[in-house]
DNA sequence: ATAGGGTTAG
C-alpha cells in the first residue's frame, strides 16, 4: 500500500492546508506505521516549512526518525531557514558529516542563503570543494551577492555564466532592485529574450520598493499572465506605500476575477486594514477570514493582533494573544508590546517584555521608545544602557529613540556619547538620525551644533525644518524662522501644520508682529493651534483687544491654550478685567489644572493688588486645590540628577543646602530682596522649616552652583518652573560670580550673563 | 508576508 499511496502523494499533501489537517495525516501515518519512512518524514516537515508550523512540531517529526536521510536533513534545513534559526542549521550540516551523509546539491542554495552575510565565506569554501561550476549553485549566489552586496560579484557571477536562463536573469533583476538600480533593472528586463511571470512580479515589486505606484501599476496591468504573487505583490505595493483603501479594492478585484488568495494575501489585507483605523471594516473582514477558513499561521494571527490594537480594541489583541501560546513568534510579542507602548500602557508592556523568551533588537527598539514617547526620558537611557552592557547591538531606530530622550532631558554628556557610539560602530545615518541630532542639540542649547548637523545632510525633510525652526523658536530666533520658512518652500518642501505653530511661536517670543500676520495669512486653512500662536503674539505686544477679538472671531471653540494665552498677557501688560475673564473660563476648561490659579494670582500681583493674591490662595486651600509639584533634572558627568521639593535624597544633599545657604546670603548681602507677590515664594516658611520645603529647581541651582568651576556654563534641565525670586536669584548669582548660566524652562532657554537674561520678554 | 524611530503645546 505504500507505493499506490506515494504516488498519490502530491494530491494527498497539497489537500493539507492547515496545522490541524496536518496533524490529522501525521496520526494517519502513526496508524499505518508509516511514520518512520524518510520519505513521508521528509514530506511532513516540507508541509511544516508550508504551513508555518511551530518549531517543537516540526522537530518532533524530525526526532521521530531514527537516521535522517538527505532528503529529510535538507527539509528540516529549509524549515529552519524560514525560521532564520541559523544555529541548529548549522548544527544539523554538522550532523550530517557526522552521519557520514553526503549533501546533494539542492541542499547548497539553501545553505547559501543561510549563509546570508557570511556568503562570501561559503562561496570561498564551496570553490575549494570545485562545487562552484553547478548552476544552481551559481543562481543562489546571485542571489546572496544580491541581497548582501557587493552587487559587483553578484554581476560578476552573472557575467561569467556560459548560458543564462530566465531564472539567473531574474535573480539579477531582483539584485538590482535590491539595490535600487532601477536603470539597470529595466535594462536588463528590456534585454531579456523571455520572460516569465516572475519576472514581471519582480518589476512590480521593485517599483513598489521606490515607492513609484505608477509604475507598479503600469507593469502589473501589462502583465501576460498574473499569479497569486503577482496579485500579492501589488496589493503589498499599494499597503506599504500608505494606500490601504486601494489594496482592499484591488483583493476585491482579485476575488472577482476568481484568484485564490493565499496566506500571503491575507497578511497584506489584514495589515491594510489596520492602517484604516475603521471598526466595521475590521469586523466585515474578520468574518470574511472565520468565513473561508483562512490558515490562521503565525503571520496572520500576529497581523490579526496589529489590526485589533491599532483599530481600538486592546482586549481583543490581547485574547487573541492569549489563545497563541506556544504558536507565537518574536514577531507576535513585539506586536503586543507595541499595543501596550502605543496607548502608555507602559507597565503591561514591560511585563511582556520581560517574559518572552526570545528578544531582537525590535523588542528593545520597541520598549525604549515607548518609554522615551511617554515621558520617561530616563528609563528609556536605563534600558538603553542595559541592552548595550548585555552586549545587543543597537541600530539606526535605537539610536534615534535614544538620542530624542537625551534631547528631552537635556542630557547633553550622554548625547555624545551616543554619537561616538554611532560612529564608533558604524552604525547608518539616515534622515531619522540627523533629525533626532537636531533636537537633541538644539534642546541642549547649542543652536550652532543643530544647524551644523541640519547642513550636513544630503536631503532635508519637513521634520528636519521643523526640528529646527522650533529650535530656533525656542531661543527667541525669530528672524531665523521665517528665513527658514522661506528656505524650505524653495528646497519644494511643503510646510505643514507644525512648522506653522514653530513660525508663528518664534514670532510671538521675539515681538515680530508684521511677520507673524503674514505667516499667518499665508495658511491655507489655519488650525486651532495656529489661531493660539496669534492670540499669544498679539497679547504679547500688547494688542490685548485684538486678542480678545481674534479668539471671538475664529472658526472654532477656543481651547484652554487660547484663554492660557490671554491670561499670560494679561499678566504682561496688568489688564485685570482680561485676566479674570480667562481665568474663569479655564477653571470652567480645566478644573483640574491648579496651575491657573497660580497664573491669575500671578496677574493680581503684577499689578500690586496683593489682597487677591492672598484671596486666591485662600481659595486655593479652601477647595483643596495643590499645586502638583514636579521634579527638576539636570545632568552631571552623564548622570541624570533629580530634585523635588524638599529633597533630602540626593547623594550631596548636605554640600546642596550649604551652597543654597551662602548663595542666599551672598544674596542678601547684595541687597537682594525676594519678589513679594510670586505664590510660589516660601522664603520664610523655608527658613522655619529649615529649607525641607525648599523648591525643585533651586536644589538643582545649588548643585549646578556646587559641581561647576567658577565660570563654566551651568546646564540646569528639565522642568525648571523657574519663578520670580529664583529668576532673580539666578541672575544675581551670575553677576556675582561671574559666570554664564543657561537655564532651560520647559522649551524656553534663559542666558543669564552680566546681569541680564536674554529672555526677559517671558517674565 | 507580520513588529520598532525623528518635530508642536499656554
Amino acid at each position: 500500500m505504500n507505493k499506490p499511496l506515494q504516488e498519490n502523494s502530491n494530491v494527498i499533501l497539497t489537500k493539507i492546508t492547515t496545522i490541524n489537517h496536518l496533524k490529522q495525516f501525521h496520526a494517519k501515518l502513526i496508524q499505518y506505521s508509516l511514520h518512520h519512512q524518510h520519505y513521508w518524514v521528509a514530506q511532513l516537515i516540507d508541509r511544516c516549512t508550508r504551513l508555518h508550523a511551530p518549531p517543537h512540531y516540526a522537530s518532533c517529526i524530525f526526532n521521530s526518525i531514527h537516521l535522517p536521510n538527505a532528503f529529510v536533513f535538507t527539509n528540516m534545513i529549509k524549515f529552519y531557514s524560514q525560521l532564520g534559526a541559523y544555529s541548529h542549521i548549522f548544527n544539523l550540516f554538522d550532523d550530517m558529516h557526522k552521519c557520514n551523509i553526503k549533501p546533494n546539491a539542492c541542499i547548497y542554495p539553501v545553505l547559501i542563503k543561510v549563509a546570508g552575510k557570511n556568503g562570501l565565506a561559503f562561496h570561498a569554501h564551496l570553490l575549494k570543494m570545485s562545487l562552484d561550476s553547478d548552476k544552481f549553485i551559481r543562481n543562489a549566489f546571485v542571489n546572496v551577492y544580491g541581497q548582501y552586496g557587493p552587487i559587483g560579484i553578484a554581476r560578476e557571477l552573472f557575467d561569467e555564466m556560459s548560458e543564462r536562463n530566465v531564472v539567473d536573469c531574474n535573480a539579477m533583476i531582483s539584485a538590482y532592485w535590491n539595490w535600487k538600480d532601477e536603470f539597470e533593472a529595466k535594462r536588463l528586463f528590456d534585454l531579456m529574450p523571455e520572460k516569465n511571470v516572475i519576472t514581471w512580479t519582480a518589476m512590480v515589486s521593485g517599483y513598489s520598493k521606490m515607492k513609484d505606484m505608477v509604475n507598479a501599476r503600469r507593469y502589473f496591468d501589462q502583465m501576460p499572465e498574473k499569479s497569486v504573487v503577482s496579485w500579492n505583490a501589488m496589493i503589498s505595493a499599494y499597503a506599504q506605500n500608505g494606500y490601504p483603501k486601494e489594496a482592499l479594492s484591488l483583493f476585491d478585484e482579485m476575488l472577482n476575477v476568481g484568484v485564490r488568495p493565499n496566506d500571503t494575501t491575507w497578511v497584506a489585507v489584514i495589515s491594510s486594514c489596520s492602517s484604516c483605523s475603521d471598526p466595521s471594516l475590521v469586523e466585515s473582514l474578520v468574518k470574511m477570514i472565520n468565513e473561508k477558513g483562512v490558515n490562521r499561521n503565525c503571520f496572520v494571527n500576529t497581523a490579526i493582533i496589529d489590526m485589533y490594537a491599532k483599530c481600538g480594541s486592546i482586549e481583543m489583541a490581547r485574547k487573541i494573544f492569549d489563545q497563541l501560546n506556544g504558536y507565537r513568534n518574536v514577531v507576535t510579542w513585539n506586536t503586543m508590546i507595541s499595543a501596550y507602548t502605543r496607548v502608555g500602557m507602559l507597565a503591561s508592556a514591560r511585563e511582556l517584555f520581560d517574559q518572552m523568551p526570545v528578544k531582537n533588537v525590535v523588542s528593545w527598539n520597541s520598549m525604549i521608545s515607548g518609554y522615551s514617547q511617554n515621558g520617561q526620558s530616563s528609563v528609556a537611557i536605563e534600558l538603553f544602557k542595559e541592552m548595550t552592557s548585555k552586549g545587543i547591538m543597537p541600530d539606526e531606530v535605537t539610536v534615534v529613540s535614544v538620542i530624542s530622550a537625551c534631547g528631552h532631558l537635556g542630557a547633553l554628556e550622554l548625547g555624545n556619547w551616543v554619537v561616538n557610539f554611532i560612529s564608533e560602530n558604524q552604525i547608518k545615518l539616515n534622515a531619522s538620525v540627523y533629525n533626532s541630532l537636531i533636537f537633541m542639540y538644539s534642546k541642549c542649547g547649542s543652536m550652532k551644533d543643530a544647524t551644523t548637523i541640519f547642513h550636513k545632510m544630503e536631503t532635508r525633510d519637513v521634520i528636519s525644518y521643523n526640528t529646527l525652526i522650533t529650535g530656533f523658536a525656542a531661543h527667541g530666533k525669530g528672524i531665523e524662522t521665517t528665513q527658514l520658512l522661506q528656505k524650505m518652500k524653495e528646497e519644494g518642501i511643503d510646510p505643514d501644520r507644525i512648522t506653522y505653530v514653530g513660525v508663528l511661536t518664534a514670532c510671538s517670543h521675539t515681538g515680530l508682529l508684521e511677520e507673524g500676520r503674514e505667516v499667518f495669512k499665508s495658511i491655507e486653512s489655519p488650525d486651532i493651534d495656529h489661531y493660539a500662536c496669534m492670540v499669544d503674539l498679539l497679547g504679547r505686544v500688547g494688542k490685548l483687544n485684538e486678542a480678545k477679538r481674534v479668539s471671538e472671531r475664529m472658526p472654532m471653540d477656543p481651547h484652554a491654550g487660547i484663554y492660557g494665552s490671554l491670561l499670560n498677557a494679561s499678566r504682561i501688560h496688568k489688564r485685570i478685567d482680561l485676566g479674570e475673564f480667562a481665568a474663569n473660563k479655564l477653571f470652567e476648561l480645566e478644573p483640574e489644572n491648579s496651575g491657573n490659579y497660580v497664573l491669575l494670582s500671578n496677574v493680581y500681583a503684577s499689578a500690586g493688588r496683593w489682597e487677591d493674591v492672598e484671596r486666591i490662595r485662600t481659595l486655593m486651600k479652601k477647595e483643596g486645590v495643590t499645586k502638583t509639584t514636579g521634579w527638576s533634572w539636570m545632568e552631571h558627568g552623564g548622570k541624570i540628577h533629580k530634585f523635588i521639593v524638599g529633597d533630602q535624597s540626593h547623594e550631596r544633599s548636605v554640600e546642596i543646602y550649604q551652597v543654597l545657604a551662602e548663595m542666599k546670603k551672598k544674596l542678601r548681602t547684595a541687597g537682594y530682596e525676594a519678589d513679594k507677590g510670586n505664590v510660589l515664594r516660601d522664603v520664610e516658611e523655608e527658613e522655619k522649616e529649615e529649607m525641607v520645603g525648599t523648591h525643585s529647581e533651586k536644589l538643582a541651582v545649588a548643585f549646578a552652583l556646587l559641581v561647576t568651576e567658577p565660570g563654566a556654563i551651568i546646564r540646569v534641565v528639565k522642568n525648571l518652573r523657574i519663578c520670580g525670586d529664583c529668576h532673580t536669584a539666578i541672575k544675581m548669582i551670575s553677576k556675582l560670580e561671574e559666570r554664564e548660566i543657561i537655564v532651560r524652562d520647559n522649551n524656553r532657554f534663559h542666558c543669564f550673563k552680566d546681569n541680564l537674561c536674554s529672555c526677559k520678554e517671558y517674565w
